[in-house]
DNA sequence: CCCGCCCGTCACCGATTTGTCACCAGGCCG
DNA sequence: CGGCCTGGTGACAAATCGGTGACGGGCGGG
């Protein structure tokens, strides 16, 4: 699930980032309006938070920009009291808004509502560190990537190590998670799959700094 | 389920539109008659709400050019005491009307009983993007085309893209639902439902433009 | 009775995915 | 030093999948 950030008040920003990435959520940031529309339209993300007062280009401009393309569930940011602020937002397509300054905990759960209601929600919150799956579509997000599309074998591969990342996952278990496969021997098919998922996921193939091998096994590295 | 909201203040129009918005509508704005007429015809909308005291172009116009090529549900917004008004838009085929001013509350309360007599909501969700359906007639209509005949087949297997409008639906998920399938196995079917379809509903079938092929299903684009 | 539509079936193509094999490099140990 | 194991890599073949064209049986309307 990924959720785009735009605001110039860095604080602010760092603050909200670390809430949503604690959450589980893949978060990109940026702190101006035109380079929030070139993220969004790099990584389509699943949410965007605008802060209506950015120099430059107002969360307005950007929510305009953004609802010639997509319908993706957008929050504003705004200033308590200003009341046109709000009804100018909402006319420009804003799903809903959040007066500052706010708890993180606000934060998460209106989030999660505009999610539920955009009907997003069920491509579950598959992410660690820079790592984010897509269940749905069938692929992963490296942090700052454009989406990459995984076969089903890589994308269960993938789903077991996520699910114990930072963790050594023995080859055993792999096997048959992956394969259903109930006793050993076929190192041979892991092997094949963790070297086709190293060329699409590692900066560097040959070299892994994501996808290592541990002991008698496999693990995919967080922070 | 969309709704086409004319009036040409521009305030009370976004009051409506967040009111419907929050409800879980999908909104189309508009500030007068004839992009009113133009919004009708591209998005085929399930209700209009109409402002009688528009400039340029009455709502009485506006309803009277719809009716000519729908029936679907039209509410007015009157002043309060201009029975002369309401008289005629009800004698034009509108099917209800709201006196300003009026409250949120009653605005949905009285959309709603409007969509459960249009029987619209129980047809589900019949339009998304540009592809609106037509259940009793058995065609789709695309933005701005005439309307397209369906098969029986063809049509379960739209309506269920469509009720799943912009995510993937899983094959298995399709067979069950159009044929009646318990298990896997058939695919043949659905490629050749499929194609059939979209030799109907494409500009360019060899080019799917709107029913794409997703990981393991089908999706219907909606932007 | 014939005709057209609907739709299940088969056959084929090209692309993708997956299984298999062969080989290499490095570490360990007798 | 040489055998042996483990993990990485490239190459190839088999299997699968989606798209497409074609055939024909069933059915209802003229």
């Amino acid at each position: 699930m990924k959720i785009l950030i735009a605001d110039d008040d860095a604080d602010l920003r760092e603050l909200v980032a670390f809430t949503l990435t604690q959450a589980g959520y893949l978060v990109i940031r940026c702190g101006d309006g035109p380079t929030a529309l070139q993220r969004f339209e790099a990584e389509l993300p699943n949410l965007v938070i605008l802060d209506i007062n950015m120099p430059g280009m107002s969360g307005f401009a950007v929510c305009e920009g953004i609802r010639r393309r997509s319908r993706v569930p957008v929050m504003m940011l705004t200033v308590r009291g200003e009341e046109e602020d709000l009804v100018r937002a909402l006319g420009l397509g804003a799903d809903d808004y959040l007066n500052k300054p706010f708890s993180p905990r606000t934060l998460l759960a209106r989030i999660k509502a505009l999610l539920r209601r955009a009907g997003t929600e069920n491509t579950a919150p598959l992410a660690a560190g820079r790592v984010a799956l897509d269940l749905e579509e069938h692929t992963v997000t490296l942090a700052g990537g454009a989406p990459v599309r995984l076969t089903p074998l890589e994308l269960r591969l993938l789903q077991m190590l996520l699910a114990n990342a930072g963790r050594a996952v023995n080859s055993e278990r792999l096997l048959v998670q992956v394969w259903g496969h109930r006793s050993g021997g076929d190192r041979q098919l892991l092997k094949q799959l963790v070297h086709r998922l190293r060329q699409k996921i590692e900066a560097d193939p040959s070299a892994p700094a994501l996808l290592r091998t541990a002991a008698a096994g496999y693990k995919l590295m967080v922070d």
